[in-house]
RNA sequence: GGAGAGAUGGCUGAGUGGCUGAAAGCGAUCGCCUGCUAAGCGAUUGUACGCCUUAAAAGGUGUACCGGGGGUUCGAAUCCCCCUCUCUCCGCCA
């Protein structure tokens, strides 16, 4: 959420920002609304005022045995004015509220305008892609064909988009999480938490995912609670309606969780394969950083992120995204893109953002400065690291073997009890 | 699921209708004192929103906030209703 203030003075940049982002919204309905709540505060506290004022002049009275019934008759019509003014005051900040929850960030300047993932700019590239002397093949067919994913069980047990591990497989999704953070924890100072998977619909609100976002959630029926589409969620939320001390920032977090998304509106796109799952698992990490430190924090979080992919020797390239394809709640965001041979392309594996103080506001996470005690919104960050389903995919595809085996990476074999192929 | 107790500022903890944004203590900050530390003394010590002033920082002023929402009243931390959460006991359960 923007700063309402903000807003007011600067109403023509947003128009600009919000078009280059490619998105409606009516800034128009803000700016009246935003005055006539003004207008609305400012009479009704000068009648709260009054009888606050009067009141005190009443109990005055009545501890002198004087007679105040003509004041009190005054002070109940004034109360009955404020209640009506309350419920105006109420309905439009409402209006106003709503209004302003799904305005999305404003991008960074460093984020170049463009329309679609086509005109995101390649920052860096890894290592290099993998030579075959044999067609690649994706990873459904390796991971049927070496039963260790099952897409038909997966299929039966709850429906597509759904997969069922079995042997080697589900043992390399374990591998990849506990190497990653183990990697995150002992090398790069996060800590470890582990979460609940549900959450309110607060916590929702305070990342961004609600309001705008319902369709793409899956919601528990009869109750206020949602899955996680990601840790993200949970892992920010920590610290809503805080005030943290600046000496403890930057303060990181990684945590290991499913992640549930209802895929809403990706019909037939991805409908092989461990690509696009309703369920998937994720090792997320996220920062609470102060304003001036956010941006080099997300360098670094992002180095972090393709360390894994280093470590797993596995092409890569990074991507800055333009501001028609960055996130609702992103000023900028870095896409890692791991090479997949058996889709003859880049596919994401972790997404890298720096949020501002877009979420602490919603989620009214602050920190208080050490130097004069004043009390600021933080800067929240995350990032993938990395998508376990999709790692696995990518390594089912770069490290297939003519035979059909799959070499497993030496960083993991300490995480597979030393196994250094998987073969039927 | 049943019964009970509770939720007040950074913390502990008073406060059962009026000058209480909130006693007292602790903590913190600043000053005095001091060879240093401790002790002592004094002062300061919430957040949000609006308006005024300002280049700004700051300041002034008003309003709101004692878990959340509603109600009673001229006036609510205080009375009433609903909800949430925490704790204790019983039941059930991994």
């Amino acid at each position: 959420m923007l700063d309402i203030k903000f807003l007011r003075q600067n109403i023509d940049f947003v128009r600009k920002k919000m078009r280059e982002r490619n998105v409606d919204v009516d800034l128009d309905k803000f700016t009246s609304l935003d005055s006539g709540r003004r207008d609305i505060l400012q009479e009704v506290e000068t009648l709260r005022s009054e009888r606050n004022r009067v009141s005190r002049e009443i109990g005055q009275k009545k501890k002198n045995k004087e007679d105040a019934s003509e004041l009190i008759d005054r002070m109940s019509e004034v109360s009955t004015r404020i209640k009506e003014l309350d419920e105006s005051l109420r309905k439009t900040e409402e209006d106003l509220h709503d209004l302003i929850m799904i305005i999305p960030n404003i991008p960074h300047e460093s984020v170049v305008y463009g329309a679609s993932p086509e005109d995101n700019p390649v920052v860096r590239e890894w290592g290099e892609k993998p030579d075959f002397d044999f067609e690649p093949r994706p990873h459904w067919e390796t991971g049927e064909n070496l039963n260790i994913l099952d897409f038909a069980r997966g299929a039966k047990i709850t429906g597509a988009r759904f997969t069922l591990y079995r042997g080697m497989g589900a043992m390399l999704e374990r591998a990849l999480i506990n190497f990653m953070l183990d990697l995150h924890t002992s090398e790069h100072n996060y800590t470890e938490v582990l979460t609940p998977f549900m959450v309110n619909k607060e916590s929702m609100t305070g990342t961004g995912q609600l309001p705008k976002f319902a369709e793409d959630l899956f919601k528990i029926e009869g109750m206020d609670y949602y899955l996680i589409p990601t840790a993200e969620v949970p892992v920010t939320n920590i610290h809503r309606e805080e005030i943290l001390n600046e000496n403890d920032l930057p303060c990181y977090y990684v945590a290991y969780s499913p992640c549930f998304r209802s895929e809403a509106g990706s019909y037939g796109k991805d409908t092989r394969g461990l690509i696009r799952q309703h369920q998937f698992n994720k090792v997320e990490m996220v920062k609470f950083t102060t304003p001036e430190t956010s941006y080099g924090e997300l360098e670094k979080l992002t180095l972090n992120a393709e360390e894994v992919l280093k470590r797993l020797n596995i092409h890569y390239r990074i991507v800055n995204l333009c501001t028609g394809d960055l996130g609702f709640s992103s000023a900028k965001t870095y896409d890692l893109e791991a090479w997949m041979p058996g889709h003859n392309a880049y596919r994401e594996i972790s997404s890298c953002s720096n949020f501002e103080e877009f979420q602490a506001r919603r989620a009214n996470i602050r920190f208080r400065r050490a130097e004069n005690g004043k009390v600021e919104f933080v800067h929240t960050l995350n990032g993938s690291g990395l998508a376990i389903g999709r790692t696995l995919v990518a390594i089912l595809e770069n490290y297939q073997q003519k035979d059909g085996s799959v070499i497993i990476p030496e960083a993991l074999r300490p995480y597979m009890k030393g196994i250094d192929r998987i073969t039927l």
